[in-house]
DNA sequence: TTAACTGTATCATTCGTATAATACAGTTAC
DNA sequence: GTAACTGTATTATACGAATGATACAGTTAA
């Protein structure tokens, strides 16, 4: 069973979105490997304190991309190959720094002045 | 007059914190001087092609906050001393930093990991 | 087989974002 | 002084996100 333990809620973003995102990095890291069931979307919207449909919405945006599977009754699984993690560590890694890096770009900051912000902020937080 | 020739509206942000996070940021850099006029609701409005009621949004926020002055009747202006471009400039950084440090993380990189791929996507842009 | 789960679907409601159409009072330049 | 701009305010409408409450059919384990 997948573990959403580390899974903190943000404001400002819709919550289906984090959650695609949650299981998405998941799948990268490898710590959601493919097979893995998933936890019902009852369990997990009493987990997290959200309404089962917006869970149900992410499961959606999830089946819609191939990266989990699932059967009316019985639990979703993870679906995720090789090709799938490759494709998915690219998207993520584009999405996440353009918009970083256009608004440093911005700010007037050159990427030297980029890379020590980065390593400042890496080790701040647990 | 300010420009925002450089702006380009994004999605799944709210327009209204893409303006404000435009100013603060031209603040930072210096491209938007203590001082200078910012151009009139209705003329952003026209220019960006959003509703007059966004763009008053933005700036009763930029207010709210300081960084601009608007008297009834007349045209609003940047208000950026050195101590508030000190306290924007920190703000911006560990606002933007924080996400993506955080999915980098999830996704199971190290620093440098991430530092290989700033170096990377930065210059891919113009 | 039956009870307890599972996925799936539908309906109503609340809230924030964004739009639209005005209106009014203060300023600035001619 | 007047016309053309400013900021400010109000009301209504539309849409997506999220919640809440059900309901129904398929599966799985006892």
């Amino acid at each position: 069973m997948i573990s959403f333990e580390n899974f903190v809620l943000e404001d400002n973003i819709p919550i289906y979105q984090q959650i695609v995102g949650f299981v998405k990095r998941g799948i990268v890291a490898g710590t959601i490997p493919d097979g893995a069931e998933m936890p019902s979307r009852r369990m997990l919207s009493a987990l997290l304190g959200v309404n089962p449909n917006t869970v149900q919405k992410s499961y959606a945006m999830l089946e819609e991309e191939g990266l989990i599977h699932s059967r009316s009754g019985a639990k979703s699984c993870v679906a995720a190959d090789a090709a799938a993690i490759r494709r998915l560590r690219g998207e993520l890694l584009g999405q996440n720094l353009k918009t970083v890096i256009d608004a440093m770009k911005q700010m007037g900051m050159t990427l030297e002045d980029a890379q020590a912000a980065l390593a400042d902020h890496w080790e701040v937080e647990p």
